[in-house]
DNA sequence: CTGTTAGCGCTTTCAG
DNA sequence: CTGAAAGCGCTAACAG
């Protein structure tokens, strides 16, 4: 068939070094109570037959996997990269691989993925997930599975959580521009749990500046709705879940002639490097989702370490003013 | 401590239920010769106590994991985020998680990359990254791990390949255009092969019409660089490898008072859907990166069960003129 | 249809 | 410092 090692086990390199398993084992988990010359002649039969250790061996017997499952609604989104990027990069430092369980926003596929998250027997999770509620959460941890969770204020032993604020960014935004017209709360279909809290915090706080106006999750239909919108309503302030609506929207109007930020104005909620691509440039409220991940990802080595303090991480957004909206 | 349930073994479902772990096992793994009585009390004994299988031990046991490795030099751009979504639609569909291997474009990392995907004991892997070479894929197919790698030809028993040609549509891009100013093409610092294979392809069949320019990886930077360039030269034509720098370039010419496409023309090479997003519009050659990965996750499925007729695959990329570059 | 038993490859006491 | 042996949780013949 071909040149295939069968993979080389222990066993085989003990009785080639001329050693027992033990002293292999010893050998490649870096023990210290092996002779130096031992220890070499072990080292250079393991080069020689090419072999590596096997991780699901190694988990089984001591019921650590150096994985952390990562759950996820979606990596379709820029934010979402960056979110995983930071925790991937910080993981690799501390020596995780990342298994990834993502759900597709649908609260059947949550269940089911949980599932298989404890099967895989990963040492901790990530959690960015909005079909999760704090009783799957709780099911996590009653694996024993220390979890940090984003976006979902959830306390318990093994678990730690990060909450992103963006709604008193929001908050503050809208109060300081309340004058004029009613702000448009632009909802796209099947948006996530850190979007919907956002329309429902600012539904509770802004009452009376907010309208709301629903759409679907596709650049191009966004933007033709809103060509259209524009012929009757040439005007209007839309606040956008993503800097790729914001643009549709903006795109709309000035591609029929409006003025941005003049007659429409938008300002995204979750801002990407885009945003300061995009012309106009989009007024958003800045979170470094890498520095999310990162920040994750320590709070579960932490975690399984049972050395992290502060159980509970706040990222507050900042909003920056650029120029599709007015000062 | 808590409230943790020390994980529940196949063992004892078994006693609970009154049956051997044998039929234990045949329940969770859905096979036939099995009372239906039989069956439905041991379900319910699985319920009751909240038993998840061990992946590990399965997977120690049947040397099956269902875990598929991907191998990737990052996951912070956009088109990197659509092949990782393509791959783990796919992957889901077929039973498959995915695990994730990220080198950020150092070669020293990806060696060691391999070796933790080797020791992962993962079906099967694909691997999108500039730093491995064909030495390495050997590597992992001497490891009889099958393998499909994107944008790089290897053959071999257990590998397919995924060619992702962009060279051709460029070409001819050039060809049409080759009158005017030379092109300059824009080489980014520790850009993937994928992009180098291309301003390669470029130096050999464009050679009269191209020159390079080299910028630093950071949208700001190609910003200002580009402002400065604009003034002493006012025009050009800029070959990019992503569509975030095209929008660099093409930001500094309009801030700077130039025209585009009349003084200024950029074309990115892998587009997203933010070429179109951009004002103007970026011309690009597209290729549906999510289709490319919903490929690869197929492919090595179906290697898997030494299904896979076609061992190569080649996607084309074709060029959409946009408003950043003249007929 | 169900149970018994021998591994899968590794770690980890416990002796020596 | 090194080896022997038990066991991690599960699967898969093999018997019955």
């Amino acid at each position: 068939m071909g040149v295939y090692k069968d993979r080389v086990t222990i066993y085989e390199v003990a009785k080639a070094a001329g050693v027992s398993l033990a002293t292999v084992s010893r050998v490649i988990n870096n023990q210290s109570n092996v002779t130096p010359e031992t220890k070499k002649r072990v080292e250079e039969t393991i080069q020689r037959l090419g072999y590596r250790p096997n991780a699901l061996a190694q988990g089984l017997a001591t019921s650590r996997t150096t994985n952390i499952g990562i759950v996820l609604s979606d990596t379709n989104y820029m934010y979402i990269c960056n979110l995983l990027s930071g925790m991937i990069d910080i993981g690799k430092i501390y020596g995780y691989q990342t298994t990834l369980f993502v759900t597709k926003h649908s609260p059947d596929e949550a269940k089911e993925v949980i599932s298989k998250l404890i099967t895989s027997h990963v040492d901790g999770a990530i959690v960015f997930d909005d079909e999760l509620d704090e009783s799957d959460i709780r099911n996590i941890e009653s694996y024993n599975v220390p979890t940090v969770i984003i976006g979902n204020k959830v306390k318990g032993d093994k678990i730690a959580s990060i909450t992103l604020n963006f709604i008193d960014g929001i908050v503050d935004f809208v109060e300081k521009h309340k004058n004029g017209d009613k702000f448009q709360f632009v909802r796209i279909a099947n948006e996530g749990k850190l979007i919907r809290g956002v329309e429902k915090g600012l539904e509770e706080k802004c009452r009376d500046y907010i309208e709301t106006i629903s759409c679907s999750d596709s650049y191009h239909e966004v933007y033709s709705h809103f060509v259209d919108y524009f012929k009757s309503i040439p005007h209007g302030r839309f606040i956008c879940p993503r800097d790729s609506i914001a643009c549709a929207i903006q795109n709309a109007a000035l591609d029929i002639g409006l003025k941005v930020p003049e007659d429409v104005q938008v300002l995204s909620i979750i801002g990407t490097k885009y945003s300061s691509i995009a012309r106009p440039t989009v007024s958003s409220l800045e979170m470094d989702m890498y520095e999310v991940g990162s920040i994750a990802m320590r709070m579960v080595t932490k975690l399984l370490k049972d050395e992290l303090k502060n159980r509970e991480f706040v990222f507050n957004s900042e909003f920056v003013q650029r120029a599709s909206t007015t000062e």
